[in-house]
DNA sequence: ATGCCGTATGATATACGA
């Protein structure tokens, strides 16, 4: 028998997972464990909380993921992306005048731009006349929305991803009543995470698959004493996709487990597979 | 929506998370 020819190569699907790490330096073991269950092609962080200095390199190199951008600082913030696919760009942005890591982004085959944002927590009043935090964070997302809206186009082939602080939809929190004057869930918040979304007609990767009167989490608060019997969590972690890519969402999950680990973060990966962009 | 926990740092208290 002569040996089998190997046909084309038929391109793989992407799978792409976002994940705030509440510390990258303390999640060794978790991204082995998230590595193991998914085998992601493209892993982005938020809150890694180091300089890039001091950020894991060989862990990353030795489970596979070479190609990375990293855009840290010391104790706050930061962001990272780490891929076993190339990418041809590393795109980095200021909000608000404020270089304190909460944006990066590559270009991956095929023109698919990948942006990772941290968006700001917003503080605890939701009032920005005495809350400067809250204040930046709807400037942080009213920036983001005018950014897309000026690049919009229809072939735009963009995914954007991370840890959002917003939770979008009623059944992304535990109680939507109690919610709406928490930070995280207020009206304002929801009115400027809608623009940005119709700003690049963005479709929630998540919520593509999973009914919207399902209640769905990625994050829970380390201050219940048990966070899987009070489930009081929110949905702050998310993938979204512009229209180009619609068609290419196969599947997407939340790690829940996650949640357990030893140390755990208090948020859990957030994994979308994309169907190959075919040219 | 109070939990009162977890992370970080010229640390032994304080800022921040949401």
């Amino acid at each position: 028998m002569p040996k089998a020819k190997p046909g084309p190569a038929s391109p793989a699907p992407w799978r792409v997972l976002t994940w705030n790490v509440n510390s990258i330096r303390l999640r060794g073991e978790g991204v082995k464990d998230v590595v193991g269950r998914y085998s992601p092609d493209v892993i982005c962080l938020q809150e890694t909380k180091v300089t890039d200095d001091l950020f894991p390199h060989e862990l990353f190199d030795t489970l596979g993921y070479t190609h990375r951008v990293i855009r840290g600082q010391p104790g706050y913030n930061g962001v990272a992306i780490a891929s076993r696919i190339p990418f041809s760009a590393d795109h980095r942005r200021v909000f608000c005048s404020k270089d304190d890591c909460r944006h990066i982004g590559v270009t991956l085959p095929g023109g698919v731009e990948l942006h990772n944002f941290y968006i700001p927590a917003g503080g605890d009043i939701p009032d920005r006349t005495v809350n400067d935090k809250f204040g930046h964070k709807l400037d942080f997302v009213a920036e983001m929305t005018d950014w897309f809206a000026e690049r919009r186009q229809r072939d735009n082939r963009i995914v954007i991803v991370g840890d959002f602080n917003i939770a979008p939809l009623e059944n992304d929190v535990w109680s939507h009543k109690q919610l709406l004057k928490i930070v995280s869930h207020t009206p304002i918040e929801l009115e400027a995470i809608e623009k940005m979304r119709a700003a690049h007609d963005f479709v929630d990767g998540v919520r593509h698959f999973v009914p919207a009167d399902q209640k769905l989490y990625s994050w829970w608060s380390y201050r219940n004493r048990d966070w899987k019997a009070s489930d009081r969590g929110r949905r702050l972690d998310h993938v979204w996709v512009t229209p180009a890519l619609q068609d290419r969402l196969m599947a997407a999950e939340i790690y829940k487990p996650a949640r357990d680990h030893s140390p755990p973060s208090d948020h859990v990966p957030v994994v979308v597979t994309l169907a190959p962009v075919v040219e």
